[in-house]
DNA sequence: GGTTGCCGGTTTGTCCGACAATCATACGAT
DNA sequence: ATCGTATGATTGTCGGACAAACCGGCAACC
């Protein structure tokens, strides 16, 4: 019988470096905001050149858990930011050969409760951000850009205002990922800028009312009219997402 | 009038490094499996010294963007893997004071849609996946940790038959967030294994009959039932996720 | 008082160069 | 055919260096 032995493995230091970092980060030992010793000093407590300090720093970085301040020269411990992380899964969901189906079917699972969730959980200060995002919306007849930029703004106040940073940090890659695809059908439809109005009008009075099931029909709707969008600009729901 | 000038910005060479392998592995340009030229060959090609594009190197890495395969040492393109991304969402998730309601929250908005979409597009060797982790769940009577993995397993499967990557990765953070206080719970409550062993069942009966309302609404009935779980168990809903 | 200029100390970004350990490959010995 | 060894390429890590940026303080100046 042969006897089966475990790989071994062996961590370069930079990645233990990172590791210990990381994991004080993760523990709250380390504290948002508070500032990290200097890589000199960094270092020394570890026992290793500073260059392997530095390959350390870039990884915990690169993953959101430190960041340099403007105007500070020293790192400081930092909470990933939504947008950075979503980033990333953006970028992963693009390489692993995302059709527009794909993001279509997420995007119609997950807003309509989504929604719903914001008209029970909504502040007016939540109100007040996705009026504006609206507003925004309707104001940019001409401006392309601004009009998809404005409806994924609808979509971003909506997921704050539910509250649940679970629910937002799951729909903002979605988020990156449709405005390519909602920039081509919002050029290529004529109709499709004022349903999208007409269906932020019908959002917003729902929320004003607190009516869940409201929110969750006219969400429905607006992602349904997304789908529609897409056959009237000759979208193929096959077609991968691209970049930019 | 006051002119107002743009934030100058510079970014650092180790960042333009990185920013530009990363562009190329993102056009496709560089290809997955694709071997990178080696440190010093990098070095030579952008002008700048080896150990800026180590720092680079590091940061392409843990984007998972670039890793280095066993056996190999010049690191080689390579899409982000699934279990890594969602750690990072995870991990931004913990660090955003995320609430067990939070989280299952997303569970029972996510998971029963997921499970239809499942039911519709799923495979023989899909049905085959499921069906494993559901007799390994059945089979760790005593063993708490095998019953906790096979129970995320059973999701993973799920996931995995919808055939929709973007479903599959928004899933995968909620499981990792899930384990600990699914140990706790099939610890503390006695009628726990025996609720997800039927739901496992009618689940799958559903899966093989295609149907997808019943996938649905039996899923709802899981999810369900982990809160009544948490209740028994007397984990308080407001409380902050933690680590491991 | 507010602005400007200068000084010294700290820290980062980048570079140069070096060396041991690891691994692929080829080559030769058994 | 298997094994040992020489060779070369590559990484991980190190020591050290230096310019540029930035901070705080102090003096000078309007």
């Amino acid at each position: 019988m042969s006897v089966e032995f475990d790989k071994v493995q062996i961590e370069p230091a930079y990645r233990k470096v990172a590791a210990a970092i990381g994991a004080r980060v993760l523990s709250r030992a380390l504290r948002e905001g508070e500032r990290l010793p200097s890589e000199i000093e960094l270092a020394r407590q570890f026992g290793v050149h500073r260059s392997t300090v530095r390959e350390a720093l870039r990884e915990l970085e690169s993953r959101g858990l430190v960041e340099r301040r403007p105007g500070s020269k020293l790192m400081s411990v930092s909470r990933p930011r939504q947008h950075a992380v979503a980033a990333g899964v953006s970028q992963a969901l693009l390489l692993h050969d995302v059709t527009v189906r794909d993001l279509w079917e997420a995007l119609s699972i997950l807003e309509p409760p989504l929604a719903q969730a914001a008209a029970r959980e909504r502040t007016a200060a939540d109100l007040t951000c996705i009026t504006a995002a609206a507003q925004t919306f309707a104001a940019a007849r001409a401006d392309t850009e601004q009009a998809v930029a404005s409806t994924a703004q609808v979509f971003r106040c909506l997921g704050h205002a539910t509250h649940n940073p679970v629910l937002g940090l799951a729909q903002e890659p979605l988020l990156q990922l449709l405005e390519p695809s909602l920039r081509v059908m919002i050029d290529k439809v004529p109709q499709a800028r004022s349903r999208i109005a007409t269906a932020h009008r019908r959002l917003l009075e729902a929320l004003e009312a607190r009516d869940a099931d409201g929110a969750h029909d006219w969400m429905a709707r607006h992602i349904r009219d997304f789908r529609k969008g897409y056959d009237i600009a000759g979208i193929d729901l096959q077609l991968r997402l691209t970049v930019r």
